[in-house]
DNA sequence: CTGAAAGCGCTTACAG
DNA sequence: CTGAAAGCGCTTACAG
């Protein structure tokens, strides 16, 4: 609706006095929320037509105390696992009409705590979250101002929230195992920050792949993400870990194992550029399969997380939860996919093909 | 401030009684629209404070009839170059305070028909857009609700609108030109939607080169993205018509073009799966340069886009619009950058080591 | 610099 | 099933 030009616009008011109706009935109508005479709601919405009516939502969003909009916290949106949990997601919630906020922490508290008072502010119908650190007071307050909370790939140790996760442990433990068992001793752990409960769990399942080898021995790198946004950023820092790793042992390390796709795809470059083979001089193996790493000259042995599938579950999760606001948190554990390749030593049927490709979970 | 144990939101009204002061009063102080006293202002913020005191956004944007969020629209998030720039821009946003809204049109004009009055609805602050068409009808509806507007990789014709592009036609120019130079005279380019501006400009690139070039010929195959939602699927689509066009010519192309990185990923994979040689059996080039392509065998030869540098430039245009909406619209175009390597034929410095790959552009 | 008051566009008891 | 009316929490002319 225009007025001298200038668009103003049209309200329920506008729609009841052109409907002959109360602004009551036309929010019945266009709402959906109570139940109107056919004949009057044809009206209303042929009026509404008419008009040109468009939805304010934040008026909505004021009056029922909460907008639709749901919100996604991550590390980094740019790492390919986060980037397609908020394509699965945001896709499932625009279907709903619900429009999605997305935003990055970098690995940083204090950016967590500002961005989920934002959030909070926002008053969202419901946020998916990669906490920074299990403890975070910010993720207790989202759940204090009754906002429905789902972590993914990492625990939260406040109240207790629905959550989706990977077998971690299990993942690692195998790769390591497999290391292992191609005759390596001195295995490195090259990973994320530990304040992330992912990394831990995978250095844990490194751990005990270790301990069940007598002689075996595992040499811990962490990564502080923090000083890290961004894949290039990320990629190097993995690269100069390795650097420091290989030259500053006596004994350096035959076998690496690598928290994430990023680091693994930092551990790749470096070794290539310092023109050390790979599996012959120094093996590896890591969490996380990105589209590339079985082009690559070896093909590298991974534990691949089934990350459409952790987005579709997270997205119902919390779509159930918004509905249902006294239902039970769950927490879903997902198995991730070993695929072993020849990164990590050859593998009898990686060797001749594509075997062990989409086996599941070694039993170990 | 709880009630019986039920939180109850604090208000201006709230503050206001606490400090002795009007409702006015204290929105000045804590919008920090408009000047007031020192004492009074300390007073006010001691109370918000003690009263434990949060903005309610949805108020505000409805009485201002603007929101502070901003939006970016995109055909795909999980893409890494629209992941990239969703994040530099997210982050430039987050700092000014401002949520941003990410959504995924997968290259469907219907759902970003959609989309689009959902963000108009939301009344955001602005929109960063890589529109699916560039007579996108729900773009201009943008631009008619009053919404500053910058489109990215892509341009947009209706009413003059900010746009950070990249030179597309010298970009796919130097690369075909430099398969010509390696002796290739039947070109294949594959595509992404030719609705897109960037494709299209690609595509003239590749012409341009073809017809300075007696008894060069350009085949040519458009995939069509929407049908192709995410990575995985992209991938495969490419794959599908490579083999098809290596498959259905009676003098196969010996150099592939590849419009965008997802489908230089997408052929290097259905060649290596083919056993077909690169660049010994076919040559390729393509745009965008994804964090493993130096790391294949061969490595790829591409036109990079400067994505963060993109991502940067396009959030700035967005946040000067938003402040000075009577700002002229600027076109930016940056150059892509070639990096020569061996998948294209090999070249000289290439062959040797980095030469190259810093290059900007190739005066031609 | 400060306050009283209207009003942004919706929804929801309440009454009929 | 429908309407009259209050009110969600802010901001902003207007007046002083």
């Amino acid at each position: 609706m225009d007025y001298m030009g200038v668009p103003v616009a049209v309200t329920y008011s506008d729609i009841a006095r052109h409907a002959g109706v109360s602004t009551a009935t036309v929010s019945r109508v266009l709402s959906g929320s109570d139940p109107v005479s056919d004949a009057i709601a044809a009206r209303v919405r042929a009026s509404a037509d008419a008009l040109g009516y468009r939805s304010n939502r934040a008026a909505r969003a004021l009056r029922k105390n909460t907008s639709e909009t749901i919100a996604l916290v991550f590390p980094d949106i740019e790492q390919p696992f986060f980037a397609t949990i908020a394509r699965v997601v945001e896709d499932h919630a625009a279907r709903l009409g619900r429009p999605t906020i997305v935003c990055n922490t970098g690995e940083d508290l204090g950016r967590e705590q500002v961005l989920l008072d934002l959030i909070i502010d926002e008053r969202v119908a419901g946020l998916i979250l990669a906490p920074s650190d299990e403890n975070s007071a910010a993720a207790a307050a989202v759940v204090e101002a009754g906002i429905p909370l789902i972590t993914v790939d990492r625990r939260f140790h406040g109240d207790p929230v629905s959550s989706v996760l990977v077998d971690n442990q299990a993942g690692a433990r195998a790769l390591v195992a497999d290391l292992l068992g191609h005759g390596h001793r001195r295995i490195a752990a090259i990973t994320g920050t530990a304040a992330a409960t992912s990394s831990r769990e995978r250095l844990a399942g490194c751990q005990q792949a270790v301990a069940a080898v007598p002689g075996a021995s595992l040499l811990i790198a962490e990564g502080k993400m923090r000083d890290a946004i961004g894949i290039a950023a990320t990629t190097e820092m993995a690269g100069r870990l390795l650097s420091e790793m290989l030259a500053g042992q006596d004994d350096p390390p035959t076998a690496i194992f690598c928290g994430n796709g990023i680091i693994t795809q930092g551990v790749v470059r470096a070794l290539k550029s310092a023109g050390r083979a790979i599996p012959g001089e120094v093996a590896v193996a890591g969490f996380d399969d990105l589209p590339m790493f079985d082009l690559l000259e070896p093909p590298l042995t991974v534990a691949a997380q089934p990350v459409e599938e952790i987005g579709r579950i997270a997205g119902r999760l919390l779509f159930q939860a918004i509905e249902n606001p006294g239902r039970e948190p769950r927490v879903v554990t997902v198995p991730p996919q070993l695929r072993f390749r020849l990164s990590c030593g050859g593998h009898p049927a990686a060797a001749t093909g594509r075997g062990y490709m989409h086996s599941t979970m070694n039993p170990d």
